[in-house]
DNA sequence: AACCGCTGCAACCGCGAGAAT
DNA sequence: CATTCTCGCGGTTGCAGCGGT
């Protein structure tokens, strides 16, 4: 059955909208509110589609559009986020206050693309340079396979992540090391924590640069968990006992096959977020202080058809501490897991935060707010793994 | 002055997903 | 449960403005 039409295009005006019709409908809106934009039309007296009016308002009568150019700091971080997020415009626009996911795509499209590839033809270039002067490469393990989405290919080592989905406060990421009761094996001292995670919509779910041997459903989990949650971080020391968080029970706990470049590059944007120089983002004046002192207990939560869904790309849970019920490995559990682990298609660190500044994080672990929504650990399977040839 | 090609941006379009019926 | 409605997203188009010839 075909679609209908979101209105009837006879007798409504198309094209450029005239300051008259700014104004009837910058007035209806500032009376009655947005939304209901089917009918917004004829109850402010407009020939325009609703769609059009959505648009407009939106994209340019909106009063905390913000106008001007594109500053340096701006444009920095709308490359980061669609290395991260790929052309998920909307959710880059989210992380850019006043500005809309229409003006970063244009603006992706007229200059930030073209820059880039400039840019890399002439990263390229000196690559080929370097390697035909033999000049030793960094120390490595392995190479990622280039995936088809806007992830870069990196060299890393790799590390266990866990990942859950859909959260919407109150999420937490630890350092390494955590045992589950105390912060006393913390390398740093230090634990990210996430607030005021927007509330997750359905536009969280749309594609997200991963691996080919996964399905849209299963990429879109990953990128609930990796990037969605990406509003707001900040550093908090580690000094409480949360030991209640030890003892919480997960529905389940699966792993999957991620695309590590995505999930190196998600931990990096949480350092990089963490970070007292980016002041790009609002404050986050409204989350708790310390996650330490939040309640914890969720529970008992339901397996979902979508969490089952994961076992079908489980590569081998018997090699994952807590595969079927959620507890915090200690350190000897985290250390056996790592030991079984060294399969050459498991990774145990990163090197890229190894050479930052960032921690290597061990656990990521996410609480949502209503209901408890932990269902997955994960460990960043390589596919494909591509040596590069050892140069002495 | 006229034409042409390029650029930037506002607007349009089709589609998917969730909500409503 | 099926169908319809509504909204929001991302890709694409169309056009105004500009500079070069």
């Amino acid at each position: 059955m075909g679609r209908s039409p979101c209105c009837s295009k006879e007798g409504l005006n198309r094209g450029a909208w005239t300051k008259k019709e700014d104004m009837i409908l910058s007035e209806y809106i500032r009376i009655h509110g947005d939304g209901g934009w089917r009918n917004l039309p004829k109850k402010a007296g407009l020939k325009r589609c609703g769609k059009s009016c959505r648009l407009r308002w939106l994209n340019y009568l909106r009063p905390d559009i913000k106008r001007g150019n594109i500053c340096p700091d701006e444009e920095e971080l709308i490359i980061r986020l669609h290395r991260l997020l790929g052309n998920r415009w909307s959710l880059i626009a989210g992380r850019l206050p006043g500005r809309t996911d229409n003006e970063i795509k244009n603006y992706w499209n007229t200059h930030l693309s073209k820059k880039l590839s400039l840019n890399e033809s002439q990263h390229k270039t000196s690559q080929n340079l370097i390697s035909s002067s033999k000049s030793p490469l960094p120390v490595q393990t392995r190479v990622f396979k280039a995936s088809p989405f806007p992830v870069q290919t990196r060299v890393f080592k790799a590390t266990a992540v866990k990942i859950t989905t859909a959260v919407r406060h109150s999420d937490i990421i630890r350092p390494n090391g955590y045992n589950g009761d105390d912060c006393s094996n913390c390398i740093s001292g230090k634990a990210l924590k996430l607030c005021n995670v927007k509330e997750a919509t359905k536009s969280s779910w749309r594609g997200i640069p991963v691996n080919d041997s996964i399905t849209n459903e299963q990429s879109e989990r990953i990128a609930s968990a990796t990037t969605d949650n990406l509003i707001q971080t900040e550093a908090t020391n580690c000094t409480s006992s949360t030991s209640n968080l030890a003892d919480q029970q997960s529905p389940d706990s699966d792993h999957f096959a991620g695309d590590a470049a995505t999930l190196a590059e998600s931990l990096l944007y949480l350092n990089d977020l963490s970070s007292p120089d980016c002041n790009l983002l609002p404050s986050p004046s409204d989350c708790s202080t310390d996650f330490a002192s939040q309640e914890l207990h969720r529970g008992p939560a339901s397996l979902t058809e979508e969490t089952n869904g994961f076992e079908d790309m489980c590569c081998d849970q018997s090699n994952m501490p807590c595969a079927n019920s959620f507890t915090v490995p200690d350190d000897q559990e985290m250390e056996e897991f790592f030991n079984s682990t060294q399969h050459e298609n498991w990774i145990p660190e990163l090197d890229c935060l190894e050479n930052s500044s960032a921690q290597p994080l061990s656990l990521l672990l996410l609480e949502s707010e209503d209901e408890w929504e932990e269902r997955s650990i994960s460990t960043l399977l390589l596919e494909d793994p591509l040596q590069i040839p050892q140069i002495p």
